[in-house]
DNA sequence: CCAACCGATTGATGTTTGTCAATGGGTCGT
DNA sequence: ACGACCCATTGACAAACATCAATCGGTTGG
C-alpha cells in the first residue's frame, strides 16, 4: 500500500502511450497444451504418465477415475492430440506413456507440475 | 517399435489389477490455475506481466490486444479469481501485476511459460 | 466362425467459456 | 456541479467442453 507511491506518474488521457512488450511466443500453440492439462482427470493423467516407468494401460485408467470408458477415451485422445502423449497398440491393450520428444517450452511446463 | 518386446505382459482380463499410482496432488486447484492460463490473450498478459518491471495498467492491454474493454476486463478478472494476479487501483487507473507471493506450484508453472 | 473383450467413435445433453453492446460506478478537471 | 474519462458489471449469444449411453472395429480364445 504504502507503495503505491512508486507507481508510475502517467499523464491523463496517454495511459496508453506506453507500450507494452508483450513476448513474442507462440501463445495460441501453448495455450492449447495448456487447454489439455486444465482439467483434473488429464491433469491426473499426465502427473501418472509422468511418474510411471512403464507405459499405461487405458484400462488402468478407467480402473483409477470414476468415469466412464468413453469419457476416458476422450481424455486420452485430447492429451493425443495435444502432443502431449504417445499411444501404443498391443494385442487387446492400448499403452499411453509421454511424448518421448515434447518441444522445450511444452517440457518445461510438464516438468513444472505438481 | 521395437521395443515393443519390453512392455509388460499382462494376462487377458487381469490388465487392471495393476495399480496405477497417481500422484496426491490438488488436481483440481492446479486445474484451475491451468484454465486461468489456457487462452491466448490471458497468457500473453501473464507473460506481459511477468516481464514487466512496473505494473501495467488495464489501458495498456486494451490497446496490446484487440478486444473489447469489457472482454479485457473479463480476462484480468479471470486471473485475479485464480490469485495469479493483483489489482491497484490509483486514481483513474487501475493496475495490474503478477500476484506476489505465488504458492511454489503455481510459481513453477509460471516460470515455465514460454 | 463365434462370442467375448478392449478401446474408439458417434450422438445427445447440460455446462462452461469467450466475446461484445449496453450500462453502471468512481474519479478527475473544469 | 457537470462532463469526460477509466474500468467493472450485466445480459445475451454462439462456440467449445465434459459427460454418458449406444454403437462400432479390431483382436483374441474357444
Amino acid at each position: 500500500m504504502a507503495k503505491l507511491a512508486v507507481l508510475p506518474e502517467r499523464e491523463r488521457g496517454v495511459c496508453c502511450a506506453v507500450e507494452l512488450e508483450v513476448p513474442d511466443v507462440r501463445a495460441a500453440e501453448i495455450a492449447d497444451v495448456l487447454k489439455a492439462l486444465a482439467d483434473p482427470t488429464r491433469l491426473q493423467m499426465v502427473l501418472a504418465l509422468r511418474a510411471a516407468k512403464e507405459p499405461v494401460c487405458i484400462c488402468d485408467f478407467t480402473a483409477t477415475f470414476d468415469l466412464s470408458q468413453p469419457t476416458i477415451s476422450h481424455h486420452v485422445a485430447k492429451l493425443r492430440e495435444a502432443g502431449l502423449v504417445e499411444a501404443t497398440r498391443r494385442g487387446i491393450w492400448t499403452y499411453y506413456r509421454l511424448a518421448a520428444h515434447l518441444p522445450a517450452p511444452v517440457r518445461r511446463i510438464v516438468e513444472a507440475l505438481g
